[in-house]
DNA sequence: GGATTCATTCTTTTT
DNA sequence: GAATGAATCC
């Protein structure tokens, strides 16, 4: 950006004490604000150590680290909240009785525990619900509630809510026994800490004087009170966010946090920044046309100065391989007068939807990356190598142990692993001590009879773990104790198993190598334990060179902080966009709203909404409604292409029977009672759509999609008796 | 104990 | 349609 500051972000800038909240709209130079406000306390003499920035993101931390380098020589810690707790934690758990040297579990971690603790208690039949029990476990624990504070629920059957509670409750022992964290502990542990040791609460407040949070609209309960208990002292702290680009309360974000600014903290002052320096102005104008159907928000206006620019284009394609082509024709057209890939992006609402666009990119030759996705950290071969690091380091971690002792094959299956188990909670050893003893003094541990090859395979095992310690305590090279881990576990015979995959996965590993050499360099009293912690805490891979000429896939969630010249968001239809699980309340299906507004406002010239009418889902082929968001949308600052008639008509003539042009139905639907698409209730299976009409021996049969079972049913006319819907 | 096949489930977003 | 888990067979 060229812009000087403009007297509000000057204001902003400027301050120096007491509380501050910017409303910081979509382009309004929020990271810019937060960098230059760092440079001016440095300017102004406050010590580096002093200023504490806190981001949501590992990338958006690690911009804004690199952005205050660009402007200062200064080390400001910039960090995430969880890598902030992670670090808190640390230097200070053992003050609540954990030890510090604990492992982070991360989504898989957790979820395979929770998986081993429902099995413990009993409740076989509940596997296919430990995700929601996980999502239950995350919200009470964002909540700050330990199990004995959850109260029955109405939302829960008693039986549910008992299920959970024991769960949780056991989970948390089993997560101490282990000796370990997951995310959410994190930061409920570090509040734990902060409010009841008061050197913790003393030290940590007079540590950091200034405080500053970007994205502060995405705080939920735990990392709102963690900030309220670090700012108590000096109350020096300034937030940048916008309530509209909320779009994380799924994850506990609470949206009352930057709306109650002003409540919480005394004297607080408010800067609102309203102009835009990204889009042009049909594009802004028909972003805020949008929000502004949300009900609940702080009132904002944003404008821009760069003229009017281009009209946003609306399409409706016949399917989504059309909508993809028409996508690519776009993309290359742009990139024809001139606009690098790099400056594109294709933003679908999730993940699965992206792989027709990666197959499109592929066949197009046109250069692509993925940004968010699996992250290489979350491979498995990666997981599986971390992992036998993970147990050497933290000799209790069961999780870590469970997946490596049998990598590759050592005829340690688990029917060992559960005997182990046992043994292990009886006499309340850690796993690896259970393991050294069952190798030293095999007497004690009678109940486990292992065969001289078994016994010959653990020892080969604890060899392994062995070694990282060693290396770990003098200090050896991570690069090289990662290659040697490598070897001498023979983690290579497991991954030769498939052929298919071998080499990809010999590469990941080459890279984790090669990522561990760097680190190496980057940092030389660099322990294990940090590495591992770093690694737990990095979901995303960000890609090597960012600036790579590549046109960039993302969903719309990973697209908050970026900019792009040509933006296209695709697969505008209901049940996508808004999701089909946002759509039971009225606060969700707002948050899907700000979803696209925060997709739309990425967009600086060139903006699409594309749409198909026919998608596969789920397996099978639906017809699409296109997203009501398209009909709240300002007219006047739209456009559609393809079509000469408006889209509203196509919308009319698509809902009326005389629909010819199908590619997944047959014409000879023409006479009969229902044509594809036509809505039919049935009495039993509820309310259906058509989705193919055909003759057989039994006469007219309809292929039904039934919304109540999310599932097709083939139905014979003259047994089923449909009525219109 | 291990591998293969079959079946079922669940499809949102992520630190 | 993918990915995980259970059942079955070696």
């Amino acid at each position: 950006m060229t812009h000087h500051l403009n007297p509000h972000q000057d204001q902003a800038v400027k301050h120096i004490e007491g509380p501050m909240l910017v409303i910081a709209g979509a382009g309004s130079g929020k990271t810019r604000i937060i960098t230059h406000r760092i440079v001016h306390l440095l300017n102004i003499g406050v010590p580096a150590a002093e200023i504490l920035a806190v981001t949501f993101t590992n990338k958006a931390a690690e911009e804004m680290k690199h952005r205050i380098n660009q402007l200062s020589f200064k080390n400001i810690l910039t960090c995430t909240f969880h890598s902030l707790a992670a670090k808190i934690l640390r230097e200070s758990i053992h003050l609540i009785g954990f030890s510090n040297q604990f492992s982070i579990y991360d989504e898989d971690d957790s979820l395979s525990l929770i998986k081993s603790c429902l099995k413990t208690l009993g409740y076989e039949d509940e596997k296919s619900r430990v995700k929601s029990i996980k999502s239950s476990i995350s919200q009470a624990k964002n909540d700050l509630k330990q199990p004995n504070d959850l109260k029955a629920d109405s939302t829960l059957s008693s039986l549910d809510f008992t299920i959970f509670k024991s769960t949780y409750s056991l989970y948390q022992q089993k997560l101490k026994e282990y000796n370990a964290l997951d995310f959410d502990d994190l930061l409920f542990q570090c509040v734990h800490l902060l409010k009841t040791s008061e050197p913790a609460r003393v030290y940590y407040q007079s540590k950091w004087s200034f405080i500053l949070i970007d994205e502060y609209q995405d705080t939920n309960e735990a990392q709102y009170l963690l900030t309220k208990l670090l700012v108590q002292k000096h109350q020096n702290l300034f937030v940048v966010g916008d309530p509209d680009q909320s779009i994380y309360s799924w994850r506990g974000a609470n949206i009352q946090n930057i709306l109650n600014f002003e409540k919480d903290f005394k004297n607080a002052k408010v800067i609102k920044l309203e102009q835009n320096y990204r889009s042009t102005n049909h594009i802004l104008s028909a972003a805020n046309s949008l929000i502004q159907k949300n009900s609940s928000r702080y009132e904002k206006n944003l404008w821009s100065a760069l003229g009017d620019g281009e009209k946003v284009q609306i399409t409706t394609h016949e399917n989504e391989y059309e909508e993809s082509r028409y996508v690519m024709q776009r993309i290359s057209s742009h990139h024809a007068r001139g606009i690098g890939y790099e400056k594109m992006v294709i933003f679908y609402r999730t993940n699965a939807q992206s792989r027709i666009y990666e197959d499109a990119l592929l066949k197009q030759k046109i250069p692509y990356v993925i940004v968010g996705g699996i992250s290489f950290y979350q491979r498995r071969e990666i997981k599986d190598l971390l992992s036998y690091l993970k147990v050497a380091i933290s000799p209790s971690d069961f999780i870590s142990f469970s997946r490596t002792i049998n990598l590759p094959k050592r005829g340690l299956g688990p029917s060992f692993i559960e005997k182990l188990k046992e043994v292990s909670e009886r006499a309340s050893l850690p796993i690896l001590e259970v393991c050294t003893k069952l190798i030293c003094s095999p007497l004690s541990f009678i109940e486990c009879k292992l065969t001289t090859k078994q016994q010959e395979s653990l020892k080969g095992y604890l060899e392994v773990i062995e070694y990282i310690q060693n290396g770990a305590k003098n200090r050896i090279q991570l690069k090289e104790l990662i290659k040697k881990t490598i070897e001498k576990s023979n983690y290579l015979d497991h991954l030769k198993e498939d052929k298919e995959t071998y080499e990809d996965r010999k590469a990941n590993l080459d890279e984790l190598i090669t990522k561990a050499s760097e680190w190496d360099e980057e940092n030389e009293e660099l322990t294990l334990e940090h590495f591992l912690e770093e690694l737990s805490l990095k979901s995303s891979s960000e890609g090597k060179n960012p600036y790579h000429e590549s046109v960039k896939l993302m969903t719309l969630h990973n697209g908050k902080g970026l900019e792009f010249d040509v933006t296209c968001i695709v697969g505008l239809e209901e049940e996508i966009l808004p999701h089909v699980n946002s759509k039971h309340s009225n606060e969700e299906l707002e948050e899907e709203r700000r979803l696209l507004y925060v997709g739309m406002t990425r967009a600086k010239k060139h903006l699409y909404l594309t749409s198909s009418s026919y998608r596969m889902l789920w397996g099978t082929p639906r017809l699409m409604e296109p997203s009501r968001f398209l009909e709240e949308l300002d007219q006047e600052h739209l456009i559609y292409p393809l079509k000469k008639e408006s889209f509203f008509e196509r919308r009319e003539e698509r809902s009326t029977p005389a629909l010819s042009r199908q590619s997944f139905s047959e014409e000879k639907s023409a006479e009969d009672e229902f044509r594809v698409g036509s809505y039919v209730i049935h009495k039993d299976f509820g309310k259906g759509i058509i989705q193919k009409a055909y003759m057989t021996s039994l006469g007219k049969t309809y292929d039904v999609f039934f919304n109540d079972t999310r599932s097709t049913k083939s139905l014979v006319a003259k047994f089923a008796k449909l009525k219109r819907g």
